[in-house]
DNA sequence: TTGTAGGCGTTATCAA
DNA sequence: TTGATAACGCCTACAA
């Protein structure tokens, strides 16, 4: 069976006040009788129990992280960032996978409520904005990593989205392509839009025409990046070159070019968001931006350890944004030269 | 400040005792009391405290995984299956991982013990056998997967690694490559055992001479493969083809590859254990061993919820074991028609 | 069908 | 310094 601080106490031949008081280490206690307990415990293989104890003290040493899902390499090195920062305070981090499925966000978020986190860590679809509020609201300290949310008041771990994106699309004006897709994220999702709105804007300042047709929406999935692409290699006249706004998109996008055999970048060239380790490796070496993910990571759990340290205190609004990098490899090759071939 | 069944049984006007009764969908109740209790828990908002419940009916319906690494495909989609499952049936997981480091395994293992988790999954190192044990001892069943301990009396998922590397190295040797290397991950590692034993196996078996030079050993990271493949390639007389036995080691060697700019399969043939998604998409594409990892995790969790079902049996030692598959690519070609070339 | 009250394992107050 | 003892929020005999 289980022991409990009372069978310590008893084979110490102490009290359970003064077992409580040693091995919770506070309080006043006679090295003697601490010796004993320490001994007593160990003896019977004692180890406290978290739940009582959280019962009683209102702090649980977990914190809860809601992402979209943790089979990408950008969120799985998030959550490395948390983790890392997270137990080296001795927090504990419970993980869970929204799927973007605001139905399972908002049973994700009550979970975490129901079993008492210190604090939460969520990449957000949009549809839960009330609830979040009414969980802050109740005193759990709440960060949001990934996706601007601005009528949440709280610490926001952002990228710049829009500027990554346009410095990609960009790249590929400046090497000559002119008719570019982009496959995006789903609408309603901040993160989505930002990245679109820098392509619109590379678009717009180099006086190109956005066509709607080189334009598809996915909802971050491989089988949408893949669709997506199938159905631009399926235009009449396809683009010259697709900017793909995440990661497991552009897999699915790779997927499709690969299976239609298509030339990358003689034929299309592509850029992906997100590097993950196998992107120099796929043939040929992809061109991506770069997110600092797993610096969003441990910053986001820096600042929500602040903020549960001075709990209570009211939140404003605030946005850290990091920048991320374009990392040039040769899925863009050079239009030009590809023309003079 | 969160609201309890005190606060719903005065709202509605009723004790705590038909609260509990009618939140808890236990025991009898009236209709009217019943409505009473529900309308008063949504108006104020009410949501159980898993702790206190916990403390009290010695259930957290939440189960603990212990990986290595959360970051590689394989453990991804291992957990997905695990996941998947476990919360098909209210159980909540909670994620560690232990970076292949006994010390941490240890921790996580307290920790999850502590927080009194339902059930353990875990792919285990080999160092903290008598501590698992114990833990089954205490009363919370554990399986383990990926990982074979004899020691361990439970269920077992795992693959049968002998066999599928004993595949991957015969079709090399079928493709007529006969100085074949491997990159294996840590020996005391069960799993590294077997999938050496199978290319050890397959070699003998066509009387091709081990060579003790050929074989590198790593601790199942990226940096370990790309260092290994260095070595190999810094040879005399480099491997005609290389066995990995890994996703990350893999990796590690593909980049290695990559920048010695080293011709695959021409030059050298890799075969790579596990097959994430990119492996289609390097270049050339990846031939692998797949293992069936999703199913690996929905396996793990359906045997323990059963497990916890049936708690206190005391249980046996037994093995589940799935068969991996050779996927085909193009990174091994054909040693024969290479050097008719 | 309902309510009272004790207990789950800890912490922490207060008197000794 | 120590030890009773009252919480923490919930469940659940047991009595009514």
């Amino acid at each position: 069976m289980r022991k409990t601080l009372k069978d310590v106490a008893q084979k110490a031949g102490v009290s359970v006040a003064v077992a409580s008081r040693v091995l919770g280490n506070y309080g006043y206690v006679s090295e003697e009788n601490k010796e004993k307990v320490l001994k007593a415990a160990k003896q019977i293989g004692y180890y406290s129990d978290i739940l009582a104890r959280s019962l009683k003290t209102k702090k649980t040493y977990s914190i809860g992280v809601i992402i979209s899902d943790v089979t990408t390499f950008f969120f799985t090195s998030v959550v490395r960032g948390i983790e890392d920062v997270a137990n080296q305070s001795g927090y504990h981090v419970t993980l869970c996978n929204s799927d973007e499925d605001p139905q399972k966000e908002r049973e994700y978020l009550e979970e975490l409520y129901k079993r008492r986190v210190d604090g939460i860590i969520i990449s957000p679809t949009s549809k839960n904005i009330a609830y979040i509020k009414k969980i802050m609201r109740s005193g759990i300290p709440v960060v949001l990593v990934d996706r601007k949310i601005d009528e949440i008041d709280t610490t926001q771990i952002l990228v710049d989205n829009e500027w990554a994106s346009y410095e990609a699309v960009k790249h590929l004006i400046n090497l000559g392509y002119r008719r570019i897709g982009a496959i995006n994220g789903v609408k309603e999702i901040r993160t989505s839009e930002e990245r679109f709105a820098g392509y619109k804007k590379a678009l717009r300042e180099s006086d190109i025409k956005i066509d709607p047709q080189l334009i598809k929406y996915g909802n971050f999935r491989m089988e949408n990046g893949k669709e997506a692409m199938v159905e631009l290699l399926k235009m009449k006249k396809p683009p010259d070159a697709v900017f793909v706004a995440n990661e497991t998109m552009t897999t699915g996008a790779l997927l499709a070019l690969k299976e239609n055999e298509v030339k990358i970048p003689q034929e299309v060239a592509i850029i992906g968001f997100d590097d993950p380790v196998w992107a120099p490796l796929v043939d040929p070496p992809l061109t991506t931006v770069r997110q600092p993910s797993y610096s969003i990571g441990t910053i986001a759990s820096q600042v929500l350890l602040q903020k549960m340290d001075t709990r209570g205190r009211k939140t404003k609004h605030e946005e850290i944004i990091l920048k991320p990098k374009l990392i040039i490899r040769e899925s863009c090759g050079e239009k030009i030269k590809i023309k003079n071939k």
